[in-house]
DNA sequence: TGCCCCCTGCAG
DNA sequence: CTGCAGGGGGCA
């Protein structure tokens, strides 16, 4: 699913899509992907988006009241936008690259707005969900309670992520990265980017990292993660914005995908076995 | 900290 | 047909 830069990604599509606009109609196709009082959300106003890790938070306001809307896509879940009158947006036609007119067979929820926009909460496999809750109930969320650093903010800094290391010194960087209980974002496409961009085999004991390394590692997660959004997200299979078109991160990514081909910088095959319960790629060559 | 599980579809 | 897929919750 959707790491950090796809999610931002999403996050800026809706800023320039939905944002302001008052949902008239919510349409609830899969009961279990959806909780809370769905009777809210009509007629309540999006007044801003935002992104925690890999959680979208819409706000909704109605009657002055404040509630969240709570947002994970998991591996398949996509949002995706459709106008009759915006330019780009589809508009009864088959949003590229799907090849079917929305709703399809993946579509879960959709919202309808007041302008007749509609925005298709699409889940293959059905491991997304909205969640919405009242503004006073959203510290109760664990998910966001245990949510760690954000890596692109200027407190993500090289003091801060060596002692978020040192809480974890037996953990291996692979999986230590994809916990979001440290830091927020990471997941599988992007861990092993990172590491491999560090020179870091993933499944390196923390405490054996040497400064230099926590330096360089440090810095490739920033680097790994603006790229991803500067590229609108990576698609691997199901990714796509909410203009329907795909992230092109992935004909740039040096490991991930690329199991047999030569290694970018060495031309050694990049391998790929299991670690950490993910498929995991890097290059025997270039990470020790 | 490491598995199994929630699902569906598609590549090998 | 089996195994695998951007996640993460629940269970030893």
């Amino acid at each position: 699913m959707p790491e950090l830069p796809e999610v931002e990604t999403i996050k800026l599509g809706l800023h320039r899509t939905i944002l302001n606009q008052k949902i008239t109609k919510i349409d609830i196709l899969l009961p279990k992907m959806f909780s809370g009082d769905p009777t809210v959300v009509t007629n309540a106003t999006i007044s801003d988006i935002k992104r925690r890790g890999k959680m979208l938070i819409i706000d909704v306001t109605k009657d002055s009241y404040l509630y969240h809307l709570l947002i994970h896509l998991k591996m398949t879940g996509q949002l995706i936008f459709e106008s009759q009158t915006k330019p780009g947006f589809g508009g009864g036609h088959p949003v590229p690259p799907l090849n079917t007119p929305l709703p399809n067979k993946s579509t879960k929820i959709i919202m309808e707005f007041e302008s007749e926009d509609k925005l298709y909460f699409n889940d293959l496999r059905t491991f997304g969900y909205i969640k919405l809750v009242p503004a006073r109930q959203l510290h109760e969320n664990t998910f966001l309670q245990q949510i760690g650093i954000e890596p692109l903010t200027p407190e993500f800094t090289l003091e801060t992520f060596a002692k978020l290391l040192e809480k974890r010194p037996k953990a291996n960087i692979k999986a230590f990265l994809l916990d979001q209980t440290h830091i927020a974002g990471l997941g599988n496409i992007y861990t092993d980017e990172s590491v491999f961009r560090a020179g870091i085999l993933p499944w390196r004991i923390v405490s054996s990292l040497s400064e230099q390394e926590i330096l360089l590692l440090h810095g490739s997660i920033k680097d790994v993660l603006q790229a991803g959004i500067e590229l609108q997200g990576a698609s691997q299979t199901s990714y796509i914005g909410v203009d329907g078109k795909k992230g092109t991160f992935l004909a740039q990514a040096a490991v991930y995908g690329r199991a047999n081909l030569p290694c970018l910088n060495c031309g050694q095959p990049i391998q790929k076995t299991k670690w950490a319960g993910r498929g995991t790629h890097y290059c025997s060559n270039c990470q020790k």
